[in-house]
DNA sequence: CTTTGCCCGATTGTTCAACAATCCGACGAT
DNA sequence: ATCGTCGGATTGTTGAACAATCGGGCAAAG
């Protein structure tokens, strides 16, 4: 019987969950705020968050402002230097190898135990959504197509917990590159390698897909590491 | 001049974090007492967290109690329904498969990645942690060396965000342990595999030392599905 | 001229009190 | 028995307050 109560208890909540029309509470929203200021470069890497003029700015009091500073703080996309403040995070030169071993690990596993048609699909609709991007010169449609695709191979493994994993982890990465400016061909080069990539998924060859997307990673990562201070 | 500056800072902020000494905030200590409790059974899943009883019991603020909410939140040990409270994480059916897809990628990729000959050791370590404990006859014993077996095989990879994510893992299926209790020749059957596992790590055979492990993730899912709800 | 020590302003850490919004359960009407 | 309604309890959010801590500037000492 309790297990029973609980049960029903859990899916309640769960179709609570999915229900729910969008009132994210006042922290959440000035968290999404600067998630965004971030992701779009306004905040710097470095760049001090202080309390109270973010409140002000924001209309909210300062303890919601602290709230969602521990969202953020949980998502690494800030720090927090005690009696200090909050400063944007900045990675170094050992964070990126950080990343991409993350990176190597769930994109890997995630290909190499393939997917659905339909998430198949969804890899293959970022390559096109990067060759679309490239044709008409938008380079930062190239960086989204990249990460949707990157995204979308991780999306294979349908684990909510990897999703949310990876989509920290582009966040950082997002980051990452606001504090030296990629060159403008540097996601072009990577397009054939996505394609290649998806053609073995859609052929049902995980293992080769495996192995050329860990070659990419390591490609990818030497990159970043040259072109950071390293 | 400006990345000279970032860099000596960035070392800085690394030193500090290096030397400070344990004057972690109250909402961290209080976060900490929660975690422990949740790991030692004293809260269980789907139990309610009242604010004003917690800050009362423990002496802090309302306000103090919630900083620490939202670290367990980010953590999955606790979940936020709105306007009505936070409650222990309770894990169904899915999640136990969730977790274990995030248990596969991490750990097998750490595995397949070698380690220093000192992280291997930790491994060893942990194998002869185990054998000492059934020895004894230390159920609880055993279950914390085999924690302490899987986290070794992540820390082989020497990263940071890997062993955080793993540590989190770990906690939530710390958490799921306490729904049913389990069988007191639980863990025992598994001290053969680990032992087995770390041979082969420690023999260079990292190929066969994931599918070892890989085997053994499926299987200990398998039969986790099984003992609970299904 | 450099270094040491000290103090001051600014910001964070934490608490407290208050109020609106929301939810749960009980009570009562239909 | 079902459905509204109401009241109590808890959360969400705010504002203000105070101690603790930090960084920088200034002055004194070497």
């Amino acid at each position: 019987m309790t297990t029973s109560d609980a049960a029903a208890g859990s899916a309640l909540g769960a179709a609570a969950a999915r229900l729910r029309v969008a009132v994210p509470s006042v922290a959440d929203r000035v968290a999404a705020e600067l998630r965004l200021q971030l992701a779009e470069g306004v905040l710097l890497p470095g760049a001090r968050l202080t309390e109270s003029t973010i409140a002000e700015d924001l209309g909210v009091s300062r303890n919601t402002v602290r709230e969602a500073f521990a969202e953020l703080a949980a998502e690494r996309l800030v720090v927090r230097h005690p009696n200090r403040g909050v400063f944007v995070a900045s990675l170094e030169a050992g964070d990126i190898h950080d990343v991409y071993t993350v990176r190597r690990a769930i994109e890997v596993s995630a290909i190499r135990g393939g997917g659905s048609p339909e998430r198949v699909a969804a890899v293959r609709a970022a390559v096109e959504e990067g060759k679309a991007a490239a044709a008409a010169n938008d380079e930062e449609g190239l960086g989204n197509a990249n990460q949707h695709f990157h995204g979308a191979i991780v999306a294979l493994a349908g684990s909510r917990r990897l999703d949310t994993i990876m989509s920290q982890v582009l966040a950082e990465m997002r980051l990452f590159f606001h504090k030296a400016t990629v060159d403008a061909h540097f996601y072009r080069g990577y397009l054939p390698d996505n394609e290649e990539i998806c053609n073995a998924l859609e052929a049902g060859d995980l293992d080769h897909a495996g192995e050329l997307l860990l070659a990419y990673l390591n490609r990818s990562e030497e990159r970043q590491s040259a072109v950071h201070g390293e």
